[in-house]
This record gives C-alpha cells, structure tokens and sequence, in this order.
DNA sequence: AGGGTAATTTAAAGCGCTTTGGAAGCCTGT
DNA sequence: ACAGGCTTCCAAAGCGCTTTAAATTACCCT
C-alpha cells in the first residue's frame, strides 16, 4: 500500500494525505484522525527511499569504521556503542549504515559516501593522531562527529571523547601514591590517539611525583589478552619488576592477572594494577564489587553522545562544531594495594638469577 | 554534479549518460569512454536514493539483531561477523544497515523494514530455539538469511550455521577417550540454539561412551570470564570434582582457566578444558601454538558466506532456501591431556572438607 | 540513389514521496 | 450581497535516477 492508493482509498489528494500523516497543521482533525485509522489499518509504510529524494534527507546516520591490512581487528568496543548509539537513532527515526573502509583510498571513499547520499552525516571511530580524515570531512561538509579527537588536529571538529590522559594520569598519580615507583604501562597501539593520550597522561603523573621513565615498562600493541600476559611475563622477570600495572584495556588485565599469578604473586598484595574498563556487556569488571581498580568510562554512553550530539549537528548545522569531555570514575577494585616493603618472595628468586 | 548536468555538459542525453555508465550495451564505445571520463573528471556519483526509487532495489542488506531487556549485550562475536559480511557487500557495491530491534513487537518492526524498502533483505542473528522471526519473514516475503538455525522451526529457510551439535559432540567424545568421566559444560544460554545444539551434542557423546549426566556439572549463562570462573570454581569444590570442562566460548575459557589456577591445578595435567573457539580477531587463541585444545570455526567466515548466500537469493529469488552447514576443527591446545590417575592433591583436601 | 537493417541516441514517463501555489468553501462584518 | 480572511483541500511540479518506446543516424547492398 502506497501512498496514492492510501489517498484514492480514503477520497483525499496524496498532498493531504501525507501531510495528515507528517503532522501539518492545514488539516482539519477529523481528517487527520480519518486518515491515522486508515495508515494504521492498511500497516502503510512510507517508501523510505521516495520520500528520502523528496526531502533531501536520508534519515539514516553512516558509521565509518577504518580497517586497514595491518589491524583488522574491528575494535571490540564498537558492538558496545553502537548499543548507545542506537538508543538515539532509533527515538529519532535515523537508521544506522555501516561501512567498512579499507584505509587507502579514503579521498574517494568519504567523497563518495557524501556524493551518494544515503547517510546526513557519518561518525568518525578510531581516529588515529594525525587523522587525514578530519580535514577532508570538514572540507566535504557532511556533518560528523569523531569518537575520539585527533591530537596532531588544530581545526575545530566535533568530537565526544574520555579524558584518556586525565584518567591515566590520575591512575599513575594514584599509584604513586601508595608507594609504587616501578609502574608499567601496557597500553593500546600508540598510533591510535586515545593510546597516544594515556601515555601522555602516565608520563605526566610520572613526573609529577619524581619517578623517572623506564623504557623497559613500557609496551604497546593490539590489546589482547596475550599481550598483557607477555607483556607481564617479562616484566616480571626484569632484574627491577614492576610492582605495579596500568593496563589498557580490561582483556589485557586479564592478561596481566595469569601472568602475575603463574610468577606466584598475588594481585593486590604483591603487584598492583590498574585497567581502564570500558564497561563493555560481556567483559564485565565483577558483579558487585569490582575485581580490577579501574578507570571507568561507559562507551556504550559514549555512543549514546556521539549520537545525540550528530542529530544536534544535523538538525542545526550552525550550532558549531560541538565537545564532550567524559571523565572517567576511578573506581577501587581488589587489584591494588600500597607498594610492598620487602620484595615479595618469588622476586628474591628471580632477581638473583 | 547529478546525471543531468553532467548529461547537459557532455551533450548527450541523460538516458545515454546512464546506460554508459551502467554498463549497457547499446551505447556507442567512444560515447561510453568519454562519458567515463567526464564522469571521473567531475567525481560524478549518482545519487543512491534516487536509484534505489528508479529500480526499485535499496542495495543495501539489514543486519537486524535483537536485543532484550534480560539480556542486553550485543553479540561480541557481532564485529567479527560483519567484518566477513562486509567483504561481500563491499565487493557487490551494497551498503550494512543496522538495526537493534528490542524483542516484543517484532511483527511490526519486520514488516516496518520492508515496507519502509531501505533493504533489499535481511540477515537474521542470534535465533533461539523457537524464533518467531522465520515464520514472519518467509511469510513477508523479503529475502533473508538466518545466522544460526532454530531447531523447532520445521519450515525451510536459508540459514548459515556452524555444526554445533557436531563440534561438541567429537569434543567431549576426545575428553572420554582420554578417560575423563567427569566432564563438565559451561555453556551460553540454553535458549539460544547455538548453546542447545552443542548442550545436545554434549550429551549425545556422553551417552555413547557409557558416561552418565551429572546436572551439578551443568552450567549454562551470559558467557562472560566470570561464568567460567565462578562454574569452575564451584564444581571443583565439590566432592567428585570434574577432570574436564567444556566451555562454549574463549571468554569463559579464560576464567575457568583462572579458576583452575586458583585452585593450585595444572590445566592440561590435572584438569583439561576445551573451548569453542570463534576465531574473533581480539581474542586469539594463542600466536603459533594454540593455548587452549578447541573446537575452531571463523565466525568472520560465516559473516562473508551469509553475506554471499544472502546476495545470491537476491539476485536470482528462485534459487530456493540455501543452506550452509560449517564444520568446526578440532584443534590440539595445551588445555587437554589424559585424565590424571591419582587425584591431583587439591582435590584430596576438598574432598575432605 | 534508395530501401532495409542495425547501431545509437533521445524524449518522456515513472518510481513514491513532499511541497508550492492556488482554489474552494465557509465565516464574518458592513 | 460582497469584500476579506480563515480553514481545508487539491493539482501539479519536482527530487535524480532508470527504462520504455520511438526517433535518428549510419551502414550495407543492389
């Protein structure tokens, strides 16, 4: 049933009909009443399409997820803030087209996106520091927010972002603070700005308390499991170990919770650590009381912003390239605990071999 | 630039614009190359909305997924899949839509996304056991493809599908050919028809090699890290504790893993576990040498043959419910090894509590 | 040169909707 | 009775493309 037939069948012209059914107020409310029973009745559906070249508008949100060669991993977060995203979408009448771009040709692929038009605006996920993707969409001027910021970008853009380097430093300070002068950062590759930012920020509480760097507590990578397994290994095994962890991402801590359980040691007691929890559904941080002190920050949240924020843009596109910081919570889990006085057993061992 | 400008540039008219550009036959080949040109020059892309209402076809395909109030996690095995999908759609020229559907009035939304024509079919995730989608959607007709199957649906459909009952099947039959008799399955939620099939291949294998079903070794949950461990460790604590666990996922592999850790066992020696393994790109079952024996099957693969089954019931709507059936390797971790003879000493003291 | 066929090209209709520019109907007040 | 102003409706144009039906051109053969 389309909207002709719909018409004829009520005795009314399309005009009225379809603007019975958008809420124009030039109705007389018997009609529109008449007219709601019959789209009802009939389960008409305007033709998305149709009515997307009549007004110019696709009601539909593009979400532009980079893969390249190298990491082809698609960020397990996303499944988390498109949840958010969604929420928003869907109370708005948007739908969500999802595109993978292969990074490489992006000059013709984001053109062509625009160009096509089945999207109002797209949202930006993994940007890295120096994001060539920002200034081209500026320069196409297709509305869209970024998950994340681009820290080697001066242009204003929108963006939702956590305080990554906030969060880490505050992390790093806290576990200065107990006493911890040995902390390692495993973190996320740091190419990605959010990885590139929390670096900063542990760097920064680092030097704030006198600490100084050692490159040997130091990794980056794909955060997996197994990297924070590694990465704890062999820390652990430096003739110098770090007492305490800040991890990335709560799979890495996972990681980093085997490996410092196969040396013998006890997390919490022997060898701090710390995560960043993204409060993802089914990589959740304890039931009640959180297993890993974290930073905390919902992506799912995230999503929901990001979203809000674009249909903002969309609908006002004046309203100026918009912000939003989210702070993350450091929360007390049962992975930390104040630097231990003497060496914990297992090091003894390890430090004379 | 759109087709008639770029027509009115070119001297032509746009009905030759068009063919020359799509490819058809009665156009002449210096017309067709310098239409070509012009169009690369001028970045000409036509506008897909006014496409799709011109031929009728959206080029797009709908990945719908249900989410619930109970159960509100997006499939984390969701990226993986549609990273395989994308790869099929990329290369047909169709667009991912997205859609969240909260379970309860299916009827409406499913006839919504036809009737609204912004896909020209529909993959189908997560089904459970009785999913009252199939029914709805082979009787609206719009093409589909199930990701999954649902066992009390007699009709026919296409569907893609792992051999879940298979996969668990030789699984449990490897564990009592090594003389486990003790064999415990943490699995996903029964209701979902990928978790019956392998709880029903369980059990098969169980019965066939004399072993009888112990409901205390039974478990059955979102398939988190703390589901493994919290199963592990209570049924190692009980009197007559299991020597090999199953687990359904690498996240619930993981804790059980901790768990048998914890309990100062030896995974591979004292206890053995073997995993479904989904292939995700951030949870990988160790570099070269796999950690964990597991039943092996790329969710990723499963994406990109959906994705094709879907394009090709497209394409020619005829070629009937296809179906695809993906065996899982039973691949050799460290996880696994012959049932110990002497009860690790742990068990000793628990069993005394 | 002329007739017939094949190769190219075009004008125009149509996809299903919105929206502009009127028109018709109905009051009101004088 | 009629101008003026509302309210309510409608016909038709237009969004940017494809596709049908028809027109034009090119070509070959006698």
């Amino acid at each position: 049933m389309n909207l002709k037939e719909l018409a004829k069948h009520l005795n009314l012209s399309q005009t009225t009909v379809s603007r019975a059914l958008n809420g124009y107020p030039e109705v007389n409310k018997a009609t529109r009443l008449r007219v709601e029973v019959a789209a009802r009745e009939f389960n008409y559906t305007p033709n998305a399409r149709a009515k997307g070249l009549a007004t110019g508008r696709s009601m539909s949100i593009g979400h532009v997820i980079p893969t390249s060669s190298k990491r082809e991993m698609v960020n397990p977060v996303f499944g988390d803030f498109i949840t958010g995203a969604s929420e928003a979408y869907v109370q708005a009448g948007y739908d969500l087209v999802l595109t993978l771009v292969e990074d490489g040709d992006e000059e013709r692929l984001y053109r062509n996106i625009r160009d096509k038009g089945n999207v109002d605006g797209i949202i930006v996920h993994s940007p890295q520091m120096d994001d060539s993707r920002i200034a081209l969409l500026l320069d196409l001027g297709l509305p869209f927010v970024v998950h994340g910021r681009a820290s080697d970008i001066t242009a204003n853009y929108s963006w939702v972002d956590m305080n990554n380097r906030g969060a880490f430093r505050r992390a790093t300070g806290f576990l200065a603070e107990l006493g911890h002068r040995r902390i390692a950062l495993v973190n996320g590759l740091e190419h990605m700005d959010f990885a590139y930012r929390r670096r900063d920020g542990y760097l920064a509480a680092l030097e704030a308390h006198g600490l100084k760097v050692d490159p040997a507590l130091l990794r980056a990578g794909e955060m997996t499991e197994m990297l924070g397994h590694a990465s704890a290994q062999e820390m652990l095994a430096l003739p110098d170990p770090p007492t305490a962890f800040l991890s990335s991402s709560m799979m890495t801590a996972i990681g980093l919770r085997r490996a410092i359980q196969e040396a013998g040691l006890q997390m919490g007691r022997d060898v701090s650590v710390i995560t960043h929890d993204d409060e993802l559904a089914y990589l959740k941080n304890g039931q009640t009381v959180p297993i890993f002190t974290a930073t905390r920050s919902s992506v799912r949240a995230a999503g929901r912003r990001a979203a809000d924020m674009l249909l903002r843009l969309i609908a006002d596109p004046g309203c100026g390239p918009l912000h939003s910081l989210l702070e993350a919570e450091l929360i007390l889990g049962e992975s930390t605990g104040p630097v231990p006085v003497a060496r914990p057993e297992k090091t003894y061992r390890q430090g004379q071999t």
